[in-house]
RNA sequence: GCGCCUGUAGCUCAGUAGGACAGAGCAGUGGCCUUCUAAGCCAUUGGUCACAGGUUCGAAUCCUGUCAGGCGUGCCA
């Protein structure tokens, strides 16, 4: 569709470069002051333009007035891109495009296949983190939502054509670790007690984590280290373990959701290597901190921030913010032109003292683009399903997963923007009618075009991509051709969901196109793609139209083309076969 | 108190660089299976776009105020 928006482009301002000239008007229309979209309603056409109303005042006429010299000026001319066109309403004028440009466009789609709406590299990179959960335990389902969220966006980018490192953030270092190994030693010794009672057990820790797992990780530590530290705490020791366990049970569980990260940065090695030091100096030059009670602050209010920031405990011991300055700075120095970070709504308080401290290193406050993901609540009928690491009491990402699986799980987080907050019902995504489940009808449309193929393979022996324009001309059907439009329009709908950042964007082409295609299915059962098997007695291929056949066949290729790119976006599997409900 | 997000059909949600009678899924109602998978299709019911003003030829969309809900407002992360 791009492709005729450009040509339809050009045409109208040759056109209205006539009318400027014929009228002595000082007046330079260029190519962006023309917008051709879709109409919302079909009967208006395929392409719309309210160029009329908004030049109106420019160009010194009435709009209608305005429309019909260049509807006029473009039918004196002619066109090979649209069929028809006309003025509407106050001044709208509507294109319908001519059927060779959709033939043109299953072509390009067919030439295209995985490309098909990928767009250009463009310079730059950007840096995109997200999930960056604590190493203390099992994702949540929380946690769920940014991983799926921000891998999708990362496809999404990398489709427009953007250069994106994936980064997950590693809180290897700080209190909450601190407190994890902490509970795992507790736990360790009531293991141990019980095992011999005169070994003593401590109070388990206030700020301690409760989960279950905390036992099975001290339970590991013992089978892996007996009882060694049945007199003695040693914390590296514990913490490396533990952090190393959920860790590992982190890493599998988006394993497990299709996501890999490109980078792991470990916040231990960022202390390590002197980065903290090394952006307080910057800060520190440039008069933006001081001293107060002991603690050293950074004036993040010259910055717009509410109040400055503690960078510096009196205790001696830097804040998790001085950590994450000296983190952003590093992306930075690493070459990213770009940071995207997806934070829980519950840290957007964070994000003008983040800002405020880029600024004060000398970078763009816009250069940090901060997606706050809104909170889940799982609720299944009238139940509500609880979640919170500390209180031990939440139902784990590897549950939902196992009782869902990953398909459907991805698809409940990322079809709904991530500004609103999800009240994710599993009783639907459980459900045991899957008409009810639109995860599901999302894929059903590209596994029953996979299906049409396969067994057209068994009756046709050809490449059904390869076909040549003139066999297209046998698509005439009405919802052949809006359904090739929509597939057109696959290439926008990518531009737009990578720079509004909304791969519910991708979620909704994909419904709204997989019901056109089984909508056309089940209209046309009499009228079918395939001859039926009582329609396939001996010779039936001499008398059947096997020409409008594969014309059908290479634009079922082109369905299944866009919707395997539209679900690959999501990090949804793309099946070839999906097991009928009747069949189980 | 202040700040951010949200308020669209019974439910869950689309729809904001302003546009042509406000959309979908689910739920409801009425139809369609000797199937190229009925995991589907067709028809139909249902909304003063929270409320009140304002800007505009035109507002769910922009501005102001009010109300309601969520979150935040640590020398926690």
């Amino acid at each position: 569709m791009i492709h005729c928006i450009e040509l339809l482009k050009n045409e109208i301002l040759e056109v209205i470069g006539n009318i400027v000239t014929d009228n002595d008007l000082e007046v330079t229309v260029s190519e962006k002051d023309i917008i051709l979209s879709p109409p919302k309603i079909k009967e208006h056409g395929d392409l719309s333009t309210n160029f009329a109303m908004a030049f109106s005042k420019k160009l010194k006429k009435n709009p209608r007035e305005l429309a019909s010299l260049i509807v006029s000026g473009l039918n004196a001319k002619g066109s090979r891109v649209f069929s028809e066109v006309s003025i509407a309403g106050p001044g709208f004028i509507n294109f319908k495009l001519s059927t060779e440009q959709l033939y043109e466009g299953i072509q390009r789609i067919l030439a295209s296949k995985k490309s098909w709406g990928k767009h250009e590299e463009k310079p730059g990179k950007i840096n995109l983190e997200f999930v960056s959960a604590n190493p203390t335990g099992p994702m949540h389902v929380g946690h769920g939502r940014g991983a799926a969220v921000g891998d999708s966006v990362a496809r999404i980018l990398r489709f427009a054509g953007y250069s994106v490192t994936s980064e997950y953030y590693l809180n290897d270092a700080g209190r909450q670790v601190d407190n994890l190994a902490k509970s795992v030693y507790a736990r360790y010794l009531e293991i141990l007690n019980k095992i011999d009672s005169s070994v003593e057990t401590i109070e388990f820790p206030e700020d301690g984590y409760h989960g279950e797992y905390v036992y099975s990780i001290a339970n590991d530590f013992f089978n892996e280290r007996g009882a060694e530290f049945s007199t003695g705490y040693n914390e590296d020791v514990f913490k490396e373990f533990a952090i190393e366990s959920a860790l590992t049970g982190i890493k599998k569980t988006l394993k497990d959701l299709d996501i890999t990260f490109d980078v792991y940065y470990s916040e231990k090695e960022l202390h390590k290597k002197g980065a903290l030091e090394s952006a307080r100096e910057i800060l520190e030059n440039k008069g933006f901190l001081y001293e107060s009670e002991g603690a050293v602050f950074f004036k993040s209010t010259e910055f717009g921030d509410e109040k400055d920031r503690v960078l510096i405990r009196s205790n001696g011991e830097p804040t998790y913010f001085a950590a994450d300055i000296a983190y952003h700075l590093d992306k930075f120095r690493r070459g990213h032109d770009h940071l995207i970070d997806l934070w829980g709504a519950d840290h957007h308080g964070y994000i003008p003292r983040m800002r405020a401290s880029l600024e004060a290193m000398g970078y763009s406050g816009t250069d940090l683009e901060v997606l706050l993901v809104q909170f889940v609540s799982l609720v299944k009928g009238d139940e509500k399903l609880a979640m919170g690491k500390r209180s031990g009491n939440f139902v784990t990402l590897d549950e939902l997963i196992s009782e869902i699986g990953s398909d459907v799980t991805r698809w409940y987080f990322v079809a709904k923007s991530h500004d609103v907050a999800l009240d994710f019902d599993l009783s639907q995504a459980l459900s045991e009618d899957p008409r009810e489940n639109p995860a599901k009808y999302a894929q059903y449309g590209h596994a029953r075009a996979c299906s049409i193929l396969a067994k057209a393979h068994e009756l046709y022996e050809k490449d059904f991509t390869e076909v040549d324009s003139g066999i297209l001309g046998r698509l005439t059907l009405d919802d052949e051709l809006e359904i090739t439009k929509s597939m057109m329009m696959f290439p926008q709908v990518v531009w737009d969901a990578a720079n509004t950042r909304s791969p519910h964007k991708i979620a909704n082409f994909l419904i709204e196109i997989s019901r056109m295609f089984n909508s056309y299915y089940t209209r046309y059962k009499d009228d079918p793609v395939l001859p039926k098997p009582t329609q396939q007695s001996m010779g039936w291929e001499l008398t059947w139209d096997n020409e409008k056949t594969l014309a059908r066949l290479a634009w079922i290729e082109c369905f299944k083309v866009v919707t395997g790119n539209a679900l690959n976006l999501l990090g949804l599997s793309s099946p070839q076969y999906m097991t009928s409900a009747q069949e189980v």
